[in-house]
DNA sequence: ATGACTCATTGATCTACATCAATGACTTGG
DNA sequence: CCAAGTCATTGATGTAGATCAATGAGTCAT
């Protein structure tokens, strides 16, 4: 639909590839996943990569910009399931089926990198990195899942809250970005429908955060003032606030 | 630690290989993969298949019983992950680390079938089907817990745990055992903590749905009186009990 | 069998968060 | 640049399910 757009990129040239798929490989390795790559689909806000039901054809990583990922059941009611930043790779969920099993979208002006599926399989079976790396890659991701299966089974709103602030806090680290002053890419209402909490319930905990001094929130503009106070919460040990 | 008893059941002959890994395969690459697992590893009810923390070596299948993986953090509570059954692989989440990130336990008298991680992935270079198989069972697997997100941030405990039964009843229907009438292997604490509920809550909705006449419960012992009933609550289609 | 478990069930009460409601700020497209 | 959205915040009220408590049933080692 999109024609891919050249923007002369290539991944050993890419600021990213210390943390996309390009870290695990050498540099003849990379050449070779190089070459494969549809570089730099350029998505408007609220343009899909792809949407639930179209056909499975490519994995995707971010380039720039930021991605959510959700699905629509029967009812008409939305579920975030995740969120996607630069150096991401997206869209493994549906490599069982023939199909996307949910949607993904642009929350702010994106562009992807697009990895065809059969050359990831290909590619893989020959380089052994490659291999190693998306074995890896799954398995992080059903690890995470799994961390997320406690947050939402055990976890009260500001711990979720606050562990949801920590880990993007590590993601903008990764990036070498900074982890205390970041902009949110997503609305309060994601948050909370990723989170499974009510919008409410979000916005009163950042200004109950704010109150304690440990964020400073300005409409999607974020500081976080105290991580260590943040991170203690996150995890919920005793919850008792000493400094 | 167990010395591999040769109950001499090759992948071949086992009665699970058209749900378990050998679905995918061809009778010679069977052979390959067969000649590498450690077969029959037996278990008493509460001894681990490993712990968390242990060295990864190795991913494994459930022979016969039931499995359950679960974790424990600082302040010492438990998080159920799962629960395998006969046909299941599990342990792909400790693939990324050098070890196991949660524990797996025997629920009842169980075998495992062990699959050294060295011999998956160079078989898996050499053999397509088995790269492809590893791909799609991780893929379908963080799909899972995708969809368990939803269950979680969105449904009330009685469609969490007609859910669950739903799922049980198909899992066991796979294995050509009666989706309307089984054993649950695992107490109605673990229930609870895997589905984020107390366990007095289980217990409500257990009688609640029998008065209603959609099951029959006694003990662990379990019948499904209208699993259409059942579906309908579990998918939470406005939830009308049209029959 | 018998005491000491753990497990399941049921009832009474409490609470964290959802829901409902209203208002102001921000965004956007015509 | 203005009208019509959407988005965020705050307050008041309601509720599903947690927690507390008590009892009986099943299990197991001796």
């Amino acid at each position: 639909m999109n024609k891919p757009q050249n923007h002369s990129v290539t991944c050993h040239a890419c600021s990213l590839n210390v943390i996309c798929v390009p870290q695990s490989l050498t540099p003849e390795e990379i050449d070779l996943v190089d070459s494969k790559v549809q570089r730099g689909r350029a998505l408007q806000r609220n343009k899909h990569v792809f949407e639930d039901g179209q056909k499975f054809t490519s994995l995707y990583t971010v380039r720039s910009g930021a991605i959510k990922a959700y699905s629509v059941d029967q009812s008409g009611e939305e579920q975030v399931i995740g969120f996607y930043l630069p150096g991401e790779l997206f869209g493994l969920d549906a490599i069982h089926n023939d199909a996307y099993v949910c949607s993904a979208k642009a929350l702010e002006t994106s562009a992807v990198c697009e990895l065809p599926y059969t050359q990831v399989t290909e590619l893989s079976a020959k380089i052994h990195n490659l291999q190693a790396h998306m074995y890896k890659t799954l398995s992080k991701e059903i690890n995470t899942d799994q961390q997320f299966h406690r947050l939402l089974s055990k976890k009260t709103a500001e711990e979720r809250i606050s562990t949801f602030l920590q880990n993007l806090s590590e993601r903008y680290q990764r990036r070498k970005l900074s982890p205390t002053s970041f902009r949110l890419p997503m609305s309060r209402t994601d948050i909370g429908n990723y989170l499974g909490l009510a919008v409410e319930t979000v916005s009163r905990v950042f200004t109950r955060l704010q109150q304690n001094g440990i964020l400073k929130v300005d409409g999607k503009e974020l500081q976080i003032l105290d991580l260590g106070k943040l991170c203690d919460i996150a995890h919920s040990e005793g919850c008792e606030f000493r400094s």
